[in-house]
Parts: C-alpha cells; structure tokens; sequence
DNA sequence: CCAACGACGTAC
DNA sequence: GACGTACGTCGTTGGT
C-alpha cells in the first residue's frame, strides 16, 4: 500500500530552466515547461498537485533586507509574455495554481508541504533547487527533480548531498550565503570551512560560542564580523511553513483536463506534437454492441446483413502477420452504431461453437449477392484465404478509399481515420491487449473488453465508409478504384500467402565468406587510418579522414552540416589516390549487402512455411506504386557482381521453375506516347535502342556511330527527364561542365521539341487545378504549386510530371497482376506470382507450365494498354532469380 | 532505455 | 538549391 502523494511544482524554477535549455523554437518556456507536466503526470501519476509562482509584489524579505535579490537581472524581452499562457496552460490542465502577495513560491511549497505531511500525505517538491532541501523531513517531504528522471531525495540523502545533518541545513547556507538572491555570507569561509565548523560545533550557535577555539584568522573574522547580520541572513534564507494555506484534499486532487482548451492552446502555440498527443474528447455516440454467442443470435444478425446486401467484417487474431495469426473471432456491423462480435476462438471456448457459427460466417462471406466492406481488407482475407475459406462479391476497402482521396498522407489507420473524419476516439488494440512484454494475444483478452473493441472496429469502418464512398466519387476516383487498386487486393493476398523460397544454406555459406572479407578489409582500413575505430560510425569516419589524415572534406551533410562521407564523396577522394576511401568503399559496400541481405533474409523465413511472405502494400507511394517490406523485396541488389549472387538465394519449389519478365523502358515509353514526339515514337516503333538513337540525334550522328559516352550522356537525360533532372546533375553525372550539360539538354528539346511541350502542358494544367491525374484516374494534390517558394514550386512541377509517368506505370503493372490472377486461375494452372518489382513480375510454376506461362505473362502485360509505342515484356526463365534476367 | 532521426545505400 | 518513389541498417540523440 503506497501513500498518497502531493506533488508541488516550483513554477519559476522550471521555467527558467526551460526557457534557457530550448532555442529553437518561439515560446520555449511554455514548450518546456508543458513537456516536463506531462511527463511528470504521465510518469509519477500523483494523486494531489499544485503549481507555485512568485508574485511581482515585493516580498517580505525585500522589505527587512533591500537588497535582496537587488542584482537579478530583469527577466527576459521573450519569456514575459510566455508567462500569461503557461497559466493559461495550467488552468487547461486544471492544475492548481498557487500564489500569495507578500512571499515566495518556495514559502507556498514549504507551507504546503508541511500541512500535507501533517495529513499524513507525503510531500513531494518538485525542484532542483538545493534551498529547498531545507524542507526535507524523513519520508514526509522529499525532493524530485524531473530533469534527473526518478530521482528522489529523502532525509536519508542529505548527509551526501550537503555532508551535514538536514538540520544543519540552514545554518549552512546562512553561512555560505546565496549570491543569486544577494545575501552575503561569512567572509572568509567557504562551503569546506563551513561543513567543518559545523561538524565540530553542531550550529551557528554552537559556532559564536566557540568562536575563541577557531584559529583560522581569516574565518574567525569573518564570522565576527558577520555577528551581526547572520540572523537576518538566517531568517532570508529559511523557508516559512507558517503561511494562511491550507492543504484541502478536494483543491489538490486531480481534476479532469479541458480538452478543447488544451487543443486550442497547442493550435495556437503550433505545438504540433503536443497537439497530436492531445486527442480531442470521445464523442460518445450511443452504441449498441452485441455478443454473439448463441446461434440465434447470430443467425438474427445474419439476417440483417442478407436484407441490407451490405456489411463490414473485421477479423481478430493472433498476429498481425497474417500467416502466422490463427482466427479468434469476427466483428459484423451492418447499420451505424449497431455492431455486433462473433467469438471463435477465445480462450476456453467450445469447440462445437466454433464450427457452428463458423459455418454461417462461411456462408454470408462466399454469398456474391452480399456487398462485404473492411478496413484494410488485404489482411483479412489472407488470414481466411489461408483458412480456406472462399470470400466472394465485391469487397470496399475503405482504407483504400483513404488512400486514394489523400495519397499524400501516410496515415489510413483506423483509429486516426476515426479521430480525423468521425471526430471520434477509438478502443486502441493496446488498451485492451497491452503493450510491450505486457501484450496478450487477441485469445486472452476477455469476451466482453473484447466485444466493445471489436464491434467498435466494425461500426467505425461503417462509418467511414458512409463518408468514404461518396467523396470517392465525388472526386472521380471510382474508375481507378474499380479497375486498379480493389481488384489488386485479392492479388495481393495470395502473392503474400504464396511467399517465396529462399535457399538458406546458400546464404548461409554466402554470410561466412563476406565475414572473412569484412575481417581483411577491416584490417587494412585501420593500417591505414593509423588506429582502430568504429567504421560504421561516420561521424568517427569523418573524424579519421578529415581532420586527422586532413584529406579535403568534398561536402557537408545537409541536415546536420557534419562531414559527409557518403559514396560520391569517398569516389573523389579514390580519384584523387587515396588509398583509405577505396578499402572503405568496398567495405561499405560488402557490410551493406551482408547486414541487410544476406544475413537478414534466413530470419525471415516463416517457420510455418518455410517461405518468406514479404508484404505488398498498397497505400504507402504518393505515385501509386506499391511497397514492399517485411523484408522489402523490391530492392534486392542486381547492379554490382557480389549483390547480383544474392539474387541466386531466390528459388522456386522443387521441380518448379521462376518465370520473370519486366517491361522495357516503360516509363519511358509513357513519355513516347504522352508527348507524341516522333523521334521517340519512332525510335520504340521500331525497336532499336532507344539510348542509342536518342543519342545521336543530340549529336547529329548516324546511331551507327554513337560512342559508349555519348549513349550514356543521352540514357542520363532520358532517364533524368521522367525525375525533372536538372544540368547540375547531369553534369555531375557524366563528370562534365555544366556549361556542357546544359548544351546537351537543350539540344535534346531542340531535337525533341513535344517532349518539353508535354511537360508545359502537364505542369500547366496540374498548376490550374492543383494536382495531377494519371492516366487510369489516380489523383496527387501538388500544394507545392501554389507556393510561393521558388524551389518548392520547382519540386511541385517534377512531381507533376514523375507522377503522371510513374503513377501511369504503376497503373499498368497492377492491371497486368489482376488480368494473369484471372488468367492463371480460369485456365487451372498452378503457376504462381510471387513479386512484383515495379516493373517486373516474377511467378513460379511446374516444368511443365513454363512455355505456356511464358508466354501468357508476355501478353498478359504487353496487352494492358495500346499506346502510341508498344508495351513490350522481355520473359526469362531458370532455376532461381538470378538467372531470369 | 528505447524511439525517432540522420546518414547511407539498395532497388526501379 | 539542384532527381522521382520506396525500405532497412547502423549510429546517435534525446524524451515519445
């Protein structure tokens, strides 16, 4: 049983303190002083609280001694007006605040402290100042300073702190005197004198009686001299307890925060992570919420659902990963407020009721009469695809809605989709299954806790729906939501269940031989560098190379302005001959592929499968791209020799072979067919190397005669032109002048004059309505048009133009993946996607499916569209994913 | 003490 | 300041 605690703020203290310690931002002082409130009530949690200022009255120790605190400097320009809305802020808290003309905070908390103590509530003054220590008494009143995290100083600490008795405590600072409030002490005697003298004679009385035995010449002076002022100094220094205050339990207690103020003040303050941890007040809707534990039951909501056509499901399991989770129960909802939980699989549930209500969900998924809506509803049905359960009718996904109405925002997740478009607060998974070591699965949380989250879940995905959809068409993106993204998800749901083979033992084997190489390189770089050190580190890389071998630092970082001794850096320094940043450039490169390859691939094999399930996802790109992660398959290296062997980790099954097959130049192609500019058109027409002759049309060459250089420069601009390259790169990247670079782009739009007509037009048109469509209907807003900020209105003309490309491909890919899904499945084939590398797609299928899936996959992609230039797959096959290429 | 951030490097 | 879209690892920093 712990007592009751009361903890009292010094106000001023901590205000100083922050307004010294943050610089960056205006009203520090509030900034700071908020967070440490927040944290202390978060952390400390304590029952009773107050807050104590200084008034700008004179106090009553100004009038006995003038002087007193006669050389603080007046208060700083800035912190005086942040001072009215840290009140403001304690007052949103509900925080008490005290004050009282005529004396200090440090008397209101001494007084304070004293009274609680006397209710047998312990005291906890929250300061660092070591005045304060005066105060302590046993385990009643104590110290706590936040800065120092869980630090509380008891009576027992002051023989430490001080090296005297806590009742020694005041005559020791009366001795030492406070120079920050100006009250002099004994002259001649400093903080070892003083803790000596007391030591010996047990108090400033004990002192001037014994002043005859004190040798020292200089501190008997001194306190001769100080006979006559040392009771007034004693009397400056001590803290009254002795004020009218009372400490009333009810004042004290905490009450519940203003909400709405608190956020206003965070608005106003622009105190954007504050404000976010500030979540706006429930708005409590009345619900109705129903355990569905009995056959009728749930065969009554059923009902509902068949006569609506309409419903939301949400699933609950185990895991969130959806190969390993085991079902636990399903949440139905199919009008607002009215939701309802179907347990499966909790704890100590009966077997028989498992199979019985999982017969009738079964039946209403697989009904394709039956309209079945779910927040991000890849998920789900991988974990009942994996069940074997068949889902079929249309499924809305209204975390796809999200996405697609706002591709910029990087959060879709339920419970911030509630607070933001519902103005609601949602059961967060973390408050009812915990968090941490602390977490229980789904099967442990208790039928009820669960029934309110669950069914909650469901209700709010209704909701959002109810706003979702109609923005959707509003906005014109039901063609792309219809003919792209919804149909992808079942794809994408069997792409993950599916996985892929990962040959450990190779990588394995692979892991020991870069181990060796690490070991020599390592070696070799601390020969060089003339000592040991971390070289992963590069701020201690930087160290090494630009200050102790002093080789001329090439560029800053930009964020932090330190050294930069990223790859483009450590290439000028090897150019220049020097031997360290040759050895460093391997060793990056060897680490790189061993840490985040070759070592991390085995740990995530799925001990389940024995595949890795990577997930695909389709709400993270602004472009309309998909992601990949977990672990992230789309940037599997390929360029160097050592990363493409990586590649030969990546197996079919047994007697199964990879079919892969990417798109030529497809982004590019798209720049063909949306400018129409006929060197490019022809150039793909007619199938000969698009680099090549884009290369001797800048050159005025015959293709025929187009150096390796001039090819590159022109595969730099044809690749530079879909990111909005500008000559300084391009410069950079050919190692030319940007006097030279500059020529080569203008010949390019000389020779090319549609291609920049194409880019006008586009950024014209995205400026006039602030964002820009891709070809299938996918929306981005570009605010950075409307700028105005020259170098943020030059990102948003590149985005326009990158989005267009590569939104559009990104589009076409995803088509592809829907129209082989249904074509493999409809011709009974077992040939299977496995990934989908932005512009390739790798399957596998048995031996003797090759030829056929071959061929299927070229179509398949090359027929999405027909453009201006042809869409062409280049197909390999083989044995692992290196060798379809 | 662990989460967020910065630097870096991999892919298309 | 200068090239778009992602994700993972490692080291560093600072208070979710």
């Amino acid at each position: 049983m712990t007592r009751e605690r009361f903890f009292i703020v010094d106000a001023f203290a901590h205000i100083f303190r922050s307004f010294y310690a943050i610089r960056n931002i205006d009203n520090n002082a509030v900034f700071g002083f908020t967070m440490m409130l927040r944290k202390l009530m978060a952390e400390e949690n304590p029952e009773y609280l107050a807050i104590a200022f200084d008034t700008s009255e004179p106090t009553f120790r100004k009038e006995m001694y003038p002087e007193y605190k006669a050389n603080r400097d007046a208060m700083p320009e800035s912190l005086v007006p942040q001072i009215p809305i840290i009140k403001e802020m304690c007052d949103a808290y509900n925080i008490p605040m005290v004050a009282m003309p005529g004396f200090e905070a440090d008397d209101i908390i001494g007084t304070l402290a004293k009274r609680a103590a006397e209710q047998g509530v312990q005291a906890v003054i929250v300061s660092g100042d070591k005045d304060m220590l005066q105060l302590v008494q046993g385990d009643d009143i104590v110290m706590f300073d936040p800065k120092k995290g869980v630090n509380y100083l008891g009576e027992a600490g002051i023989p430490d702190f001080f090296g005297c008795r806590p009742d020694q405590i005041i005559d020791l600072l009366s001795i030492w005197g406070d120079s920050a409030d100006n009250i002099p002490g004994v002259k001649g005697v400093g903080e070892k004198g003083a803790k000596k003298y007391l030591a010996e004679y047990g108090s400033l009385d004990g002192i001037y009686a014994n002043l005859d035995k004190i040798t020292a010449k200089r501190a008997r002076t001194g306190f001769e001299e100080a006979r006559d002022t040392i009771e007034l100094t004693k009397t400056l220094i001590t803290i009254r307890t002795d004020l009218d205050l009372p400490f009333t339990k009810e004042v004290y207690q905490r009450h519940e925060e203003h909400t709405d103020d608190l956020r206003s003040l965070f608005t106003r303050l622009g105190f954007k992570s504050l404000l976010d941890a500030t979540p706006a007040k429930l708005k409590r809707i009345s619900t109705e919420y129903q355990l569905l534990d009995s056959e009728e039951r749930l065969k009554q909501q059923i009902d509902e659902i068949r006569k609506k056509g309409f419903f939301v499901f949400d699933i609950e399991t185990t895991s969130l990963n959806s190969v390993e989770a085991e079902l636990v129960g399903v949440a139905l909802c199919a009008e607002e407020g009215k939701a309802s939980y179907v347990p499966l699989r909790h704890q100590g549930q009966d077997a028989a009721w498992t199979a019985t209500a999982e017969t009738l969900l079964k039946e209403v998924l697989a009904d394709e009469n039956i309209i079945k809506c779910a927040h991000n509803a890849k998920y789900d049905i991988s974990v009942l695809f994996n069940l074997g359960w068949t889902i079929q009718g249309r499924i809305e996904d209204t975390m796809l809605m999200s996405y697609l109405i706002n591709p910029n925002e990087d959060r879709h997740g339920m419970d911030h989709l509630a607070e933001k478009l519902l103005n609601y607060r949602t059961i967060h998974f973390e408050e009812v299954a915990g968090s941490g070591k602390d977490m229980v699965t789904f099967d442990q949380v208790p039928l009820d806790k669960a029934c309110q989250y669950a069914a909650e879940d469901a209700d709010i995905t209704y909701q959002l729906y109810d706003v979702l959809f109609p923005q959707l068409k509003e906005q014109d993106l039901s063609r792309v939501y219809d003919t792209v993204e919804r149909p992808l998800i079942p794809v994408l749901a069997r792409m993950e269940n599916t996985g892929v083979g990962v040959d450990e033992a190779y990588l394995k084997d692979m892991s020991a031989t870069m181990a060796t190489a690490i070991e020599g390189l390592e070696q070799e770089i601390y020969e060089l560098a003339g000592e040991e050190f971390n070289i992963k580190s590069t701020k201690q890389l930087g160290v090494i190379l630009f200050e102790k071998l002093g080789l001329p630092a090439v560029k800053k970082t930009s964020k932090t302005k330190s050294y930069s001794t990223d790859q483009s850096v450590l290439e000028t320094l090897t150019a220049k001959g020097h031997a360290l940043p040759a050895k460093l450039l391997d060793y990056r490169m060897v680490t790189k592929l061993k840490s985040t390859y070759v070592d991390a691939l085995p740990t995530m094999i799925s001990a389940k499968t024995g595949r890795v399930h990577s997930s695909f996802n389709q709400f993270v790109a602004a472009t309309g791209r998909l992601s990949s992660n977990n672990p992230n398959l789309q940037n599997i290296p390929i360029r160097s020799e050592m990363g493409r062997d990586i590649r030969a980790a990546f197996v079919p099954r047994e007697d199964w072979v990879l079919v892969g097959a990417d798109y030529s130049q497809i982004e590019l192609r798209l720049m063909a067919h949306f400018s129409g500019d006929e060197t490019l058109v022809q150039g793909f027409r007619s199938g000969e190397d698009i680099h090549r002759r884009t290369a001797g049309e800048i050159m005025d060459v015959d293709p025929n005669l187009v150096t390796d250089d001039m090819r590159r420069a022109a595969k730099s601009i044809n690749f530079g032109l879909i990111y909005g390259m500008g000559e300084f790169r391009l410069a950079q990247e050919l190692g030319i002048p940007r006097k030279k670079a500059r020529e080569y782009m203008d010949t390019y739009f000389e020779k090319m004059p549609r291609v920049l007509g194409f880019r006008d037009e586009v950024i014209e048109k995205a400026r006039e309505i602030g964002e820009i469509r891709t070809y299938f209907g996918r929306h981005r807003q570009l605010p950075e048009l409307a700028s105005r900020n020259k170098n943020l209105q030059a990102q948003g003309e590149r985005l326009a133009v990158n989005t267009l490309i590569q939104g559009t491909a990104a589009e076409i890919i995803k088509i592809a993946m829907i129209r082989l899904d249904e074509a493999l499945r409809r011709q009974n084939l077992q040939a299977k996607l496995l990934l989908q590398v932005h512009d390739e797609l790798v399957l596998e299928c048995p031996q003797e499916e090759r030829d056929r899936v071959s061929k299927l996959l070229a179509e398949t992609m090359e027929n999405v569209v027909h453009f201006e230039v042809p869409l062409v797959a280049e197909v390999h096959t083989g044995t692992n994913w290196k060798e379809t290429k």
